[in-house]
DNA sequence: CTAGATGTTAAGGT
DNA sequence: CACCTTAACATCTA
């Protein structure tokens, strides 16, 4: 699930429900899933806590606590949130419940257990210390071309590269790819300016489209990629060309063989 | 039964 | 430093 636009989702969900809950307790279920402090002390250090503000930077979503700290929560492959009534024991797979003063809980799920969660006092050196590069959502268009500047590596890998900028996974990359019309394998360098207008405008608008949807694959519209990810099938942009797969970067890669040519 | 899946990191190497 | 590949993590589903 979880690239920018899910957790963008779930930020909103969290703003909506649970900014102003005050933690009464917290339950930690997959103790491995919390870096850098013991799932005891984190307990303790939230309880009483109010949660007062949310952001999101990439694919991290923060909840900020009233003693001016960030919650981190990272979804990995398969995390999710849930806001609910406190009373059911918690699911399986519950990597963290806080349960709050209002007789509600929100509730981080992952089967996979791939994801994270963090008390991070300072942002900026978590940040810097973690590797991870602007949000894509608020480079400019003049800062993006610099980051590009002089990569050679294929521009699908170096849009996912977080450390350069951070937001975008492997589903919402081969979208952008495939609708600006550039083959993932393109060496970043290698693109014109106007082709680096195109894509930078595509990020945008896919975002900002996938988070108007909610995240929803079945939401977004017909002509999108990503509702198409399987060899075979007839493009639904050009309907000439065919959907292909290909291993780049060790991520499964679609895109259409007819709207996007293969660089030379 | 097997392969692959929205992510990240480590390890080893060029 | 930039870059590449592979493996590992844990579980579900096609």
């Amino acid at each position: 699930m979880p690239e920018l636009p899910e957790v963008e989702v779930f930020r909103k969900e969290v703003a909506e429900d649970a900014v102003g809950e005050i933690i009464s307790s917290v339950s930690v279920g997959i103790p491995k899933m919390i870096k850098f402090i013991t799932p005891s002390a984190l307990t303790k250090a939230l309880q009483n806590q109010k949660i007062t503000a949310t952001s999101r930077f990439g694919k991290n979503l923060l909840l900020k606590t009233n003693n001016g700290l960030f919650l981190r929560l990272h979804f990995g492959m398969t995390g999710y949130l849930q806001y609910e009534k406190d009373d059911l024991p918690l699911p399986q797979y519950t990597c963290i419940a806080l349960h709050f003063k209002s007789g509600k809980r929100l509730i981080f799920v992952d089967p996979r257990k791939f994801g994270a969660v963090q008390y991070i006092d300072n942002l900026d050196d978590f940040l810097v210390k973690a590797h991870i590069g602007p949000d894509v959502e608020t480079l400019t268009q003049k800062e993006f071309a610099s980051l590009l500047k002089d990569r050679k590596r294929p521009i699908k890998i170096t849009l996912m590269d977080q450390s350069l900028m951070s937001g975008l996974g492997n589903l919402y990359t081969d979208e952008i790819l495939f609708q600006a019309r550039i083959h993932p394998e393109t060496a970043a360098e290698s693109l014109s300016s106007k082709e680096l207008t195109t894509l930078y405008k595509k990020i945008r608008s896919v975002i900002k489209e996938a988070i108007k949807d909610h995240a929803e694959r079945e939401q977004m519209p017909v002509r999108y990629l990503i509702n198409h990810r399987k060899q075979g099938e007839t493009c639904p942009q050009c309907k000439r060309g065919k959907i292909h797969m290909k291993t780049i970067g060790g991520r499964s890669t679609y895109f259409c063989d007819f709207c996007q040519k293969e660089p030379n």
